[in-house]
DNA sequence: GCCTTTCGCTACGAGTCGTAGCGTAACCCC
DNA sequence: GGGGTTACGCTACGACTCGTAGCGAAAGGC
């Protein structure tokens, strides 16, 4: 529930910021970057569209990096992972959602356009790391724990330490660039090969 | 040799473009980057920095996003893929040159930008493709028919349609979403246990 | 030597940025 | 219910970038 801004020296009496315009200017940045992309979106368009001053998306956000960050952050709670049986097919079931998600015009065009922008924001960075990529991995997490329970990973396995962010990174990763590098369709077909191939490299790294 | 703009038609007498400009503006566009970055650089600085007018860059390429990518796509071609014995020094030994490449402020700032630009520029995404991602592309086919000379890998594999591309798509994901989204190095350790898991996904597949 | 094209330069309207200042509205606390 | 405090809408502003137009001059092909 982290808001906007760091809100939190001596918030006494006075006049509280309302929830509803909140909402708004949300809902509108995500209109915005449906109907005009990153680039074309300006702060104040999306305060037309919201219906509040501009002032106000300024006494709130820094700017666009972290407006756009925050609009499209509750999209990925979206993402969850059912117990679908097996490992294969959980890894086939979060594949097949965070693709839906890249799928979005709003994800599409504002994701990759806020990574470029952190890379020399280290705040944004941080910001992004806890409102998007921490969310996403958690699904990693529990996808791992879930599959040591049934017995299809070994329980403690040799130097698991960063075993998780290179799953997450591999999975993401791949998941991404096929989407938005390769521009080219994450369908059923692939996600199948894709999935066999981790399965096999992570069967292969529990024998040894 | 692509030239920047389409230059076909009719290239009759007149005075011809200076080669030595269009050296100078890509080589202060990436100097502009690394100062920069890309949200910062603009055209009347690029042009200021080569040492030509704002008009001569208009008359060359469409924008920003055209520009950068002629000025970063240069730096993709010192990827070579030397043998070094087998196909996990290969594979390591290309990790690790592209995440050097990843770390170069220029690339880092610009590829994912113009990345996200093209999510809604078709003509942006096809320049991508052929300049930079192609370019990539074509270390994967080597590698993989490498392997087959040497035996590591069956020659037909079954269903190779695509495979190339799933190859591709897994080892740029994860290269580019470790170095740019978690943020983290792509060290010795990551880059063993990545191709680890890689090659362990491999000789899965072959024996299926 | 003529023609064609590029070049540097200047200037321009349009658009965006982020902020300041003001009067008003909404809420908390006493 | 009255103070005190903060958020809000609105307007206006200087600074900056964009992409283009128009000009005279320069540099090559034929």
């Amino acid at each position: 529930m982290c808001r906007s801004s760091s809100r939190s020296p001596s918030r006494t009496g006075g006049r509280p910021r309302s929830a509803a315009a909140d909402a708004a200017i949300l809902e509108a940045t995500r209109a915005a970057l449906v109907e005009l992309g990153w680039s074309k979106l300006t702060m104040g368009d999306v305060a037309g569209r919201a219906g509040v001053a501009k002032t106000t998306l300024y006494r709130r956000w820094a700017g666009k990096n972290e407006l756009v960050v925050d609009a499209v952050a509750v999209l990925f709670d979206e993402l969850e992972l059912p117990d679908r049986g097996s490992l294969l097919a959980d890894i086939e079931g979060v594949v097949v959602q965070f693709a839906a998600l890249l799928e979005r015009p709003e994800t599409k065009t504002a994701l990759m356009a806020v990574i470029a922008e952190s890379t020399r924001d280290e705040p944004l960075r941080e910001r992004i790391r806890t409102s998007i990529v921490e969310r996403q991995k958690r699904l990693v997490l529990a996808g791992r724990q879930r599959a040591q329970a049934r017995g299809e990973l070994p329980d403690s396995p040799a130097s698991a330490t960063g075993t998780d962010d290179l799953i997450f990174d591999v999975i993401a990763g791949a998941v991404v660039h096929r989407a938005l590098v390769s521009a080219e369709p994450v369908d059923a077909e692939w996600v199948r090969r894709f999935t066999a191939l981790l399965l096999g490299g992570l069967a292969a790294a529990a024998q040894a």
